[in-house]
RNA sequence: GCCGCUGUAGCUCAGUGGUAGAGCGCACCCUUGGUAAGGGUGAGGCCAUGGGUUCAAUCCCCAUCAGCGGCUCCA
């Protein structure tokens, strides 16, 4: 006697086990229609599912026409589509690709599966698997779950030779595995692969249509009903994956495809990867010229061009005014420091494989090689300093206090520098330089600063993941009464410099301790007061934030920013930290009203994270048509023919002295090709001058992307419009001011109001 | 770092076991023009680097480097 509570609070009882789709039936007709599988308990389940006892239930809907699915719904979809790809992969290729794991995704679905000697897959069957699909899915064969007991299924499996299924069969049903040998956690684990219920003790499998007849593959599920409920799928791409993620395992061939509710979705997807293409910073970098990488300078290693500086340069100085406003002052420090530094601040050792070696003296050098040490017993010493030092800090982390001298005495065999991987150490011996007050507290020292960080070489993109970068870096040494308006002002900065950008969404993760671990330094009231702070602060945001136990560094919690561009992809930029562990470290100290020493609390913050990142997100923001403040050519003047060159000179000579970037296109071209590279070349405003125009002293104003021709307007006053524009870092100034003018006067010849 | 794909003119890309082509860009000439490409001529390449196979390699094989797509990683 089921009574089964659905999404509105109604309560519907049944005198016998129902399935969900008796129960969507039992409601109406059109949802019954609609529905493609059921949420049962808050877990998603298949249409067909039993419910004999009392639950609540929601029906998950394929989209009405013009709506989106839900994310239930996609999931259903792909996790389906996931099967009707893998039928037509081994259709197409053959029986001998063995299957290992198809979960959805995100944005879509993938299937790792083995493609044995001799057999191949490669994006030439893409037709042919996706034409394989189309008929799959017209043919609307029901997907059947059945189930077997455990040991049967999994014989049934060892019988059929593959190993994967195998290898999940028995992980779900909680048993150590017999056929994989790696060391790493399996991502069987996750929920989505997991063929069997937590008990286990069967194994469901799916026919897609009659088991024994059809395709089948062993799943836990759900699926949509029938193939024709996935709508439109599509194979996308290809890439290498190894079994369990582990590289030691057999490396396996990862499908990935893609499922919508409707063909039109699908298109419009493709549509927007295109669109996301198109905007890649490193093809807009190229084209427009604002930066190069040299592979005979290094990877990821970025070459500043004089395009590109300008950009980086106005945001830079954009950021610095702010940070003037908030009580940041500004200090320049070296590219490197000392090894005895980093044994300080724990850079050394602990991150070494993310740090560039270290650069050895050449008095240490030439000691070795008097030594005979060769450069192994170096690395060797290197790997037992660092070792040591490892170990020392890992034991000594616990204690409140450590004193610096005392890791630095530790080890003199190796004497040298780092490429600095982060500024803090270097501001931490600025703030201990001289002696502080309470009353002088907060010191907020502000560097954009540049670190070097040993990317591991397939990780290097572009801008957004580069080996040298410079931080918009500031470290906020305060009390720890003072923690909640500095974390505050922060996103205060963010907030502000994503609003000139026009970046309008953005989230922020709050990363909290994780309480059953005892990883961090610190004591608990500390951090619970530290833990709040960040929480208000990013309460009064107004953004939408998130809460994240676990994440918080082993030093203090940290906010996280996360900014949607314009076509809605996510870009993680930078943090602010609280840290609870560099005072110590350094053995910091401000004198407090009671005339005693006491550990500021340091707030590391790069709220845009590096320059070049930043830069990188805003290209792909912007599709390189950066606002006119942030142009690196801001007006381009198009003279009609050879006649009007000294006109265009001087034309460009007035906005030159207003300190407006321009350049005059004095080629041989006609007008309309000069007009074209200059839209292509993403200039914000080209001016057309011709005798006409000189005549009156005017300019004929055309605006990227905004209006065409629009005709003209008097240079004095184009001038201080543009002025204004740049000076308050506006978008559209220019041109609502001219629709002013067009509007309050009859011609070119007036004044505007 | 691992796997796969790629590397030909400044850029985007064709192409061939007998040492190379297009378009754009660039230079020059004609054209002097009114809002997204006027016409012509020309310069420009050790075909990523190093080995090998071959009478002969840009092409086939191996290695290296770099780029791309993934995986893994990101204090």
């Amino acid at each position: 006697m089921p009574t089964i509570t659905l999404p509105n609070g109604d309560k519907k009882s049944f005198d016998k086990p129902v399935s969900a789709r008796d129960v969507a039936a039992s409601i109406g007709a059109g949802l019954a229609k609609a529905a493609i599988g059921a949420k049962i308990d808050g877990e998603l389940r298949d249409l067909s599912t039993m419910i004999d006892k009392d639950v609540s239930l929601a029906i998950i809907t394929a989209p009405k026409p013009g709506q989106a699915a839900s994310p239930d719904a996609l999931y259903l979809m792909r996790h389906s589509a996931a099967h009707v790809m893998a039928e037509a992969i081994q259709d197409v290729v053959g029986k001998e690709v063995l299957l290992a794991y198809g979960p959805p995704t995100d944005t879509g679905f993938f299937y790792d599966m083995y493609v044995p000697e001799g057999k191949k897959i490669s994006s030439d069957h893409f037709d042919a698997i996706n034409n394989r699909m189309a008929e799959i899915i017209k043919e609307d064969r029901a997907f059947t779950r059945y189930e077997q007991p455990g040991n049967e299924g999994l014989s049934r499996l060892k019988s059929e030779g593959n190993k994967y299924k195998v290898d999940n069969a028995e992980r779900a049903m909680g048993m150590p595995s017999s056929v994989y040998k790696g060391g790493k956690p399996a991502f069987a684990e996750s929920s989505t692969s997991s063929v069997a219920n937590s008990a286990a003790s069967s194994l469901s499998f799916y026919a897609t249509g009659t088991p024994g007849k059809n395709w089948e593959d062993l799943c836990r599920g759900p699926h949509v009903p029938s193939t024709s409920r996935i709508g439109a799928a599509r194979v996308m791409s290809l890439a290498s994956a190894y079994w369990h993620g582990d590289e030691n395992s057999d490396r396996l061939i990862r499908v990935y495809g893609t499922a919508f509710a409707t063909q039109a979705e699908l298109d419009e997807y493709l549509r927007q990867r295109e669109e996301a293409a198109k905007r890649d910073h490193r093809v807009i970098g190229k084209n427009l010229r604002l930066f190069h990488i040299d592979e005979t300078v290094g990877q990821g290693l970025i070459l500043w061009t004089p395009k590109g500086s300008i950009v980086r340069k106005e945001l830079q100085t954009f950021i610095a005014a702010e940070l003037k406003k908030q009580g940041y002052t500004e200090v320049f420090t070296p590219h490197i420091g000392s090894l005895d530094l980093y044994k300080t601040s724990g850079h050394f050792p602990y991150y070494k494989d993310s740090q560039f070696p270290p650069i050895i003296e050449r008095q240490t050098l030439d000691k070795l090689c008097t030594e005979g040490c060769s450069c192994a017993d170096m690395m060797r010493r290197v790997e037992g300093v660092s070792q040591r030092l490892a170990d020392g800090i890992n034991e000594r982390t616990r204690a409140t206090t450590i004193a610096a001298d005392r890791i630095m005495a530790d080890d003199k065999l190796i004497e040298g520098f780092m490429l600095k991987p982060m500024n803090c150490p270097h501001h931490a011996k600025i703030f201990g330089s001289s002696p502080h007050s309470y009353r002088d507290m907060p010191v907020r020292l502000a560097e954009f600063g540049t670190v070097y960080r040993w990317e591991q070489s397939g990780e290097l993109n572009g801008l957004t993941r580069v080996r040298g970068f410079t931080q918009d870096d500031a470290h906020l040494f305060c009390t720890e009464e003072q923690i909640p308006a500095e974390v505050q002002g922060c996103l205060s900065l963010v907030k502000t410099i994503f609003a000139t950008l026009g970046m309008k969404e953005y989230r922020v993760r709050v990363g909290l301790r994780d309480p059953d671990s005892s990883k961090y330094t610190g004591s608990a009231e500390s951090w619970d007061k530290a833990e709040a702070a960040c929480i208000a602060a990013a309460q009064s945001l107004g953004v939408s934030f998130s809460k994240e136990p676990g994440e918080a560094a082993f030093y203090g919690p940290k906010i996280d920013f996360v900014v949607k561009d314009v076509i809605g992809r996510e870009w993680q930029l930078g943090t602010v930290q609280v840290d609870y562990q560099m005072g110590n470290r350094f053995d910091l100290s401000y004198i407090g009203p009671d005339n005693k020493p006491h550990r500021p609390v340091v707030i590391h913050r790069a709220p845009f994270g590096s320059m070049e990142r930043f830069c990188g997100v805003l290209i792909e923001h912007f599709a390189g048509a950066f606002p006119t403040w942030l142009s690196p050519e801001q007006v381009r003047v198009l003279p009609i023919s050879e006649k009007s060159f000294d006109y265009a000179d001087k034309v460009a000579a007035a906005l030159r002295a207003a300190d407006v970037r321009v350049s005059v296109d004095s080629g041989n071209d006609r007008i309309q090709a000069k007009v074209k590279v200059a839209a292509d070349d993403k200039v914000p405003y080209m001016l057309i001058v011709g005798p006409n125009d000189e005549a009156t002293s005017a300019v004929s104003l055309r605006i990227r992307g905004r209006a065409n021709n629009l005709g003209v307007w008097p240079t004095g006053e184009f001038v201080r419009a543009i002025s204004e524009e740049i000076g308050s870092r506006k978008t559209d100034y220019v041109l609502n001011q001219f629709i002013v003018y067009k509007k309050t006067s009859g011609g070119a010849k007036e004044m505007p109001l």
